[in-house]
DNA sequence: TGACATGGTTTGGGTTACCAACCAACATGA
DNA sequence: TCATGTTGGTTGGTAACCCAAACCATGTCA
């Protein structure tokens, strides 16, 4: 399915099916994979739209009405900056507090199953190269 | 932005950082994440539409549209089962073929300034913990 | 043969995403 | 100070993606 590359193969693969984890728990709760993106970005920091649109790699217009769809369901609010009235900070209520937990304490679920193969050396050594990838991004 | 759970969260890291990539070389050939992925899947087999629905998880309503503009573009085509005429199976031209090829060869060109940064036998490790993570599917 | 199951398509509606155009608020320089 | 330009967000338009429900054609099985 993918090149002959074991590394690039077994990366993909591995992309593809943490993807559909999230994909799947996420639709449980309503939320697109961007939105449960957004959300846990979100759950230790407040963000100015634009700030965010970089970090998801999404036009900002896009942004926007993703905003305003949680917005509605109560899960974001929005504000504006007294320093710089152009600009508008995100950040969770209450109830998107809670929602990401819960989310997120299912995808743990979900997902330990597969990590719990591993003995904790493996582990650790499986976070430190994957962590060598993610430098520099 | 994710748990406390530093393999979990290495985890979905590189999972958004893969499909970044991913999205970005496909969108360059005109190409969503699923079209690629369907792409390379039909690289080396036929399939039918509803072993590819139920691959991906999907909806085969989903799948029809899919392949339809695909078929369109020239890069697939659909040719009915002599065995079972309901069936349809689906298959690369020598077009998609090509695409798929020039699209992840330019992925690994992309990914590959990370990968170098283990040596070799850390790539091996890399791929065999990925591995057992990716038993029983 | 009649009832049911399977494989795909079509239709309708919501979400995601881009782009272009726009408005409001800052910033800069003449 | 005011004209010009830049930056931050929103709006409107279009296309792709996705699901669910309804539908048609083909197989299967009692």
């Amino acid at each position: 399915m993918t090149p002959d590359d074991p590394l690039l193969d077994a990366l993909v693969q591995n992309t593809f099916r943490v993807t559909a984890v999230l994909t799947r728990v996420g639709a449980e709760h309503d939320l697109s994979l961007t939105q449960l993106r957004v959300l846990g970005i979100l759950r230790d920091r407040r963000a100015r739209m634009s700030e965010l649109a970089a970090f998801l790699g999404l036009d900002k217009s896009t942004l926007s009405g993703l905003i305003d769809r949680a917005e509605k369901r109560g899960l974001l609010a929005r504000e504006k900056s007294p320093g710089d009235r152009r600009v508008i900070e995100v950040f969770t209520t209450t109830a998107g507090l809670e929602l990401a937990g819960t989310v997120y304490a299912e995808i743990r679920r979900e997902l330990s199953p597969s990590m719990d193969r591993l003995d904790p050396q493996q582990r650790d050594q499986l976070t430190a190269l994957m962590g060598v990838l993610l430098e520099h991004f």
